[in-house]
RNA sequence: CGGGCUGUGGCGCAGUUUGGUUAGCGCACUGGUCUGGGGGACCAGGGGUCGGAGGUUCAAAUCCUCUCAGCCCGACCA
């Protein structure tokens, strides 16, 4: 490729409301635009990155057995009403109708169009069969933002596997794991598996590979010692038992005049430090009132709670509806005596007397409450949020908690897709039986994003060989120099002939554009052909990432060249 | 959805408080001269009607109302 001809648009300074690095190098190199929030126009030089990370994927897939399909975008509502998840989905799917009225929906993922053409899989023979496909999902995002790495429309490598038993699934499961860390180690992505919720997704297993960033929105609980990983939406730590003193007391009301929060009530005339508090949190879960109740200093996760009720919509209540409910005012809440509402304790809570509560009337709190006696617990669960430094539950060793992007995710959903969509084979005995499925993704865009992330420095991008748009730039210094351009054109044509995909800076520009150009969109290898340097019988060849430069005697120098690539492409 | 902020050429910004000729600057772009190994200099140019609609006024980028879009934090989401 010609630069001259080529629609690189590099700028020089990035959008003033480019944040994360990888956006605004991707904008900066002209390997992307933003046609409208969340949805990103892929330039030349961003599609080429793009189909090569596509690439990768589609190779480690079919490599366990993966057949590739491609599936319409958009579905009929029918399909999603089947699942369940046309409501379960809410406002994050996007809808249309068509002239006649019909409901139609963008996919934002594609369990039910492949388990609706796996209904037409009879037999147990036909099994296992392992699906996928890479296409748009679209997903109607409260908040898009940095550039690639969270969007409403993007694509996805979607793969599904289908078999008869739990053990054929945990085959498809492992092969993914393994894939997926063939994958992003091709991707040059130290992508981490973790465990993970399952989300709107159900399902029994989920890992998700995550990789380190500041740029990213998850948080992972990583052990220094052990191999223990886990979002902070799954993940659990050991936590010091509190002793609660002895004997257990009789509750007693006193009055808290003004103390409206946790702190308050630490200092306050007859109060407890916050271990020995019971926070009561009023949740709206599927429109039922539940209180939540939660040790002092604890936090509560709003996935713990969502994965754990199973609920479709968990919200706090409103202030004016936690007092209609309770007949006092946030801050003064307590689950002492309640019956009418559902309450969820955390483990945290369990078995701690003489503990501290709201009484549920402004400025008055209980103490002397022990939990199990004077409260009527519906459900123990793990809700609260980890802190780092807390122990890890495997090995006792301390925690980290490490801010990742989530670039794939894998699950066992089991059979709650094939049963809902009707997917049945006859099994050696001829009776019909539902397979059992796995998911498994991978975003293409966000793992550019997420290599952009980790690969640049001060000066710009720095692709990895695998996926970058081009492995080699030739600045060629004197374009108007026949031998200079005659030596280009050999080591373009030689270097191409072996397979390198080759940028031929050709353009009318100074050295110092052509160079800080080519470092900004980050091509690996850079070789400079200039009158300086053939004067003295020689081209250079620069490594990006370390900057070195070797001379390389221009005489036969694609050879040279061709050993210094070490053809490693 | 709540809070904060911003919309002025492709990108970055000034001008708006205190309405007043042809709306300005840097980068980028076009032509030319010089230059020629780290975003070069000079000369000459082209491009915006100030997010949109309505209003106030002799006069609106500037004031008012409505609206749309984008960004950040939170909520939410995977």
């Amino acid at each position: 490729m010609r630069w001259s001809t080529a629609f690189i648009p590099t700028l020089r300074d990035a959008p003033a409301d480019a944040e994360a690095e990888s956006h605004k190098l991707l904008v900066r190199g002209g390997f992307i635009r933003q046609l409208h929030a969340g949805h990103y126009s892929l330039l030349p030089l961003g599609l080429r990155v793009h189909e090569k990370v596509a690439q990768v994927v589609r190779e480690e897939i079919n490599a366990i057995g993966g057949q590739e399909f491609l599936l319409p975008a958009m579905h009929p509502a029918t399909l999603w009403q089947q699942s369940g998840r046309w409501e379960v989905m809410g406002d994050e799917m996007f809808r249309l109708k068509d002239r006649g009225g019909a409901d139609l929906a963008l996919g934002m993922t594609h369990e039910e169009v492949f388990s609706h053409l796996a209904t037409e899989l009879n037999s147990y023979k036909e099994l296992p069969q392992l699906w996928y496909q890479i296409q748009m999902k679209f997903r109607d995002e409260p908040r898009p933002k940095s550039g690639l790495l969270r969007v409403r429309e993007f694509a996805m490598k979607d793969s599904y596997s289908f078999d008869l038993e739990q053990e054929g699934l945990d085959r498809a499961f492992d092969a993914h794991h393994d894939a997926y860390v063939r994958i992003f180690d091709r991707l040059a992505l130290d992508a981490m598996p973790v465990q993970a919720s399952s989300g709107s997704m159900g399902g029994s297993a989920s890992i998700e590979f995550m990789v380190p960033s500041p740029a990213g929105e998850d948080d992972v609980l990583v052990c220094g010692q052990c191999q223990y990983r886990a979002n902070v939406e799954r993940g659990t730590s050991t936590i010091e038992p509190v002793s609660s003193e002895e004997p257990a007391l009789e509750v007693e009301r006193f009055a808290t005049p003004g103390v409206r929060t946790i702190a308050a009530l630490e200092t306050c005339e007859g109060g407890a430090p916050a271990e020995n508090q019971i926070k009561t949190l009023v949740m709206v879960i599927d429109d039922q009132i539940t209180l939540v109740l939660l040790r002092g200093d604890h936090q509560l996760n709003l996935q713990k709670l969502q994965d754990f009720s199973g609920a479709i919509d968990v919200r706090p209540a409103e202030p004016a509806e936690a007092l209609e409910a309770m007949g006092a005012n946030p801050g003064s809440l307590g689950a002492v005596g309640i019956e009418n509402y559902k309450v969820i304790a955390d483990f945290a809570l369990s078995g701690r007397m003489n503990m501290t509560t709201g009484a549920n009337q402004d400025d008055w709190h209980y103490r002397g409450v022990s939990i199990e006696r004077d409260i009527d617990v519906d459900d123990w669960a793990d809700l609260r949020e980890v802190r780092a430094g807390e122990a890890c539950v495997e090995c006792g060793a301390e925690l980290e908690i490490i801010r990742c992007i989530e670039a794939g995710h894998i699950f066992k959903l089991g059979r709650k897709y094939s049963e809902a969509m009707g997917i049945s084979v006859l099994d050696a005995d001829g009776k019909a039986q539902t397979p059992t499925m796995g998911s498994y993704g991978i975003g293409i865009g966000r793992a550019v994003a997420a290599i952009a992330e980790n690969h640049h420095d001060e000066r710009g991008l720095i692709w990895p060989m695998e996926v970058t748009p081009y492995h080699v730039v030739i600045a060629l210094l004197d374009p108007d120099d026949e031998s200079a351009l005659a030596i280009a054109n050999a080591v373009d044509q030689g270097l191409t002939d072996e397979g390198f995909d080759v940028l031929l800076d050709d353009r009318n520009a100074r050295p110092g554009v052509k160079f800080a150009d080519s470092e900004l969109i980050g091509i690996p290898y850079r070789i400079t052909i200039g009158s300086r340097g053939l004067g003295n019988g020689v081209v250079e060849f620069t490594s990006r990432s370390t900057g070195d430069t070797e001379e390389v005697n221009s005489e036969g120098c694609v050879d040279a060249l061709l050993t210094l690539i070490g053809h490693n492409k």
